[in-house]
DNA sequence: GTGAAAGCGCTAACAT
DNA sequence: ATGTTAGCGCTTTCAC
């Protein structure tokens, strides 16, 4: 390699890794050599040599949970176009599989990790290990104050959202479905809901049911609500939300006309039921973007330093769920292009 | 490190490794020496020294079809058992994006290759290189014959399977929306469907229309095939289906009594419309453990011998929208856990 | 059964 | 601007 095109290895490295100047010419030349040769470095003597890999670890709670698809996507898009790979782990959604793949990972010299917390306490002692050796990002959850450098969408002001389009719809007794455990998403949406709902009605931050981010749990969650005869139902979600549009139809509920439903991520899914569920959308790509800007600085040598937190601004995204304005499969047809093939926006807020 | 244990690093190594027998004692206090240090073997330097590194690129065509997401969980759940790492690369669907990817996955010596390829014969030349330099399986989309190992559902044995239920529901009108394109499962849906329908109806092999995998295919899909009057619209996968389901509720057809529709896939999203989709199964557990299976046979040195093709064998999901015998949100409710989270079935057929 | 030593393919110092 | 040299951390001959 070195001796076809008639300088030393150390010239080949240069050109190649364009790390020091290096003569026209010569460049030139090495740069035949290697089309001629059709010679391709290895990536791992230059990680063993070099310290770095060149990839990234991802650690999700459950690839099959539908907002995180996205998420990848977007994620291996943005660390792609700077030469990084992504090594992909699923947790389970389980802490002890969450901290058995950091370390798996760790020992595979990645040379970052972007980790969705499975849990906002029990993820503090994994995460906070692993962001001593190499720099982390949280993404989309939190854990626990000053951990790691951290980018997660505005749950409060996401529900906040809902409730003054609910208000605005002229709903007057809203009550609440989420999710029990100390998973960030579910504790600051509830407590949003909470502190937010009482200009509404003071009755109503009682009017609360906690269970779990599934389906299952929504179509359960409308039997335990129904007590409370509410206008509306705001859910901490979109497949609890998609649960309990489920029952309701069962039931022979009207949506929205006696009940309005709302969820939260705007998941594929919520453009395709019917009708269409009102949900606070997530700005996916921006959150990539975010982890992937943060990833880079650390990377680039900022090692030190507090940990930053960017959280990004959410939109509202209002279907037939929640109002009779745009009820109905048209609207449903409309909004599944959006959702499926979806541009970014720009809308980071801090 | 190897001070500490009192031995040479040779030993340690082969403590570690197990790779040939050692003294008992000098085991344990290798062992002891590893614990107290913390230490972690470096994988790069492994990787250099043994020429494996250990993980896996998995290529595919779009991580955001809802059909992925599963296959990922079990196949890195396959994977991480023989602590292998995987590294994903999406395509964007874009068969030169695969060709790119798939290069800078052979460029960081990945052991071996999961491919689902974008496309039956465009992927063809990328593929048959990458073939060349390492293992490489090909998952769930073929990619014509012989070019490397496949494992593969059997896609005219599930339209089959759809064909039989509608002829037992008494529907003698079946029309098929399809995919258009050269994707093995667009070719081999259709062509099951063309040579099975004919017992049914003489006709109903030229009802055929083909667009896209997608459900705004299936809205616009709906309106074509209306002028053939069909009781049974036969859809190439589960977004088309359900983009069928809803401009037929859009136009007040009623489902199943006048028009029933079946899906492809079983995609969690089809056991969560009104009414549930009946579809075929992939049996996705399967697919993942047979690709994990035939990549450690080749990895275990098999490196020549011929291609193997497993063709395993789906299962019809009904749902309501088929048959009236179960449809409603009391189906949908069972139907949906199950999609949710389901556990392996065993129905391997070659 | 164990140790010494030679690299895997590259890049970072240092020298020129 | 380019060449020389050492060595990243491990595994693996080859001796003993």
């Amino acid at each position: 390699m070195a001796r076809l095109s008639g300088c030393s290895v150390a010239t080949v490295s240069r050109v190649l890794a364009g790390s020091r100047p290096v003569g026209a010419e010569t460049a030139r030349r090495v740069r035949a050599a290697v089309d001629s040769l059709g010679y391709r470095p290895n990536h791992v003597a230059r990680a063993l040599r070099s310290r770095s890999t060149g990839t990234i670890g991802l650690v999700l709670p459950q690839i099959t949970n539908p907002f995180y698809p996205t998420l990848v996507r977007e994620l291996t898009r943005a660390l792609h176009t700077h030469d990084r790979a992504v090594i992909l782990a699923d947790c389970d959604d389980d802490p002890m599989t969450e901290a058995a793949r950091i370390d798996a990972l760790l020992a595979r010299q990645v040379d970052a990790l972007l980790v969705v917390p499975v849990d906002e306490k029990r993820s503090v002692a994994a995460v906070t290990a692993a962001a001593a050796r190499v720099p982390l990002v949280l993404l989309d959850r939190g854990c626990g104050p000053g951990v790691a450098d951290s980018v997660v969408v505005d749950n409060a002001a996401g529900i906040q959202l809902v409730l003054d389009h609910l208000a605005a719809a002229g709903r007057r007794r809203p009550c609440f479905v989420g999710a029990a455990g100390t998973a960030s998403a579910a504790v600051e949406r509830r407590a949003a809901y909470e502190s937010g709902v009482g200009a509404l009605d003071p009755r109503a931050p009682g009017r609360v049911e906690l269970g779990e981010f599934s389906v299952e749990w929504g179509r359960a969650a409308v039997d335990r609500v129904r007590a409370h005869r509410p206008d509306a139902i705001v859910c901490a979600n979109d497949l609890i939300a998609i649960g309990a549009l489920q029952r309701l139809r069962q039931l022979g509920v009207d949506v929205p006309g006696e009940i309005a439903v709302t969820g939260f991520d705007d998941i594929p899914m919520a453009s395709l039921t019917d009708p269409g569920v009102t949900t606070v959308r997530q700005p996916v790509a921006e959150l990539a973007a975010e982890a992937a800007r943060l990833l880079d600085r650390r990377l680039a040598g900022e090692k030190a330093g507090p940990s930053r937190t960017v959280r990004l601004g959410p939109e509202l995204i209002v279907r037939g769920s929640s109002t009779t304005d745009c009820t109905g499969p048209a609207d449903a047809a409309s909004g599944a292009d959006a959702a499926w093939d979806r541009k970014p926006a720009k809308n980071p807020v801090s």
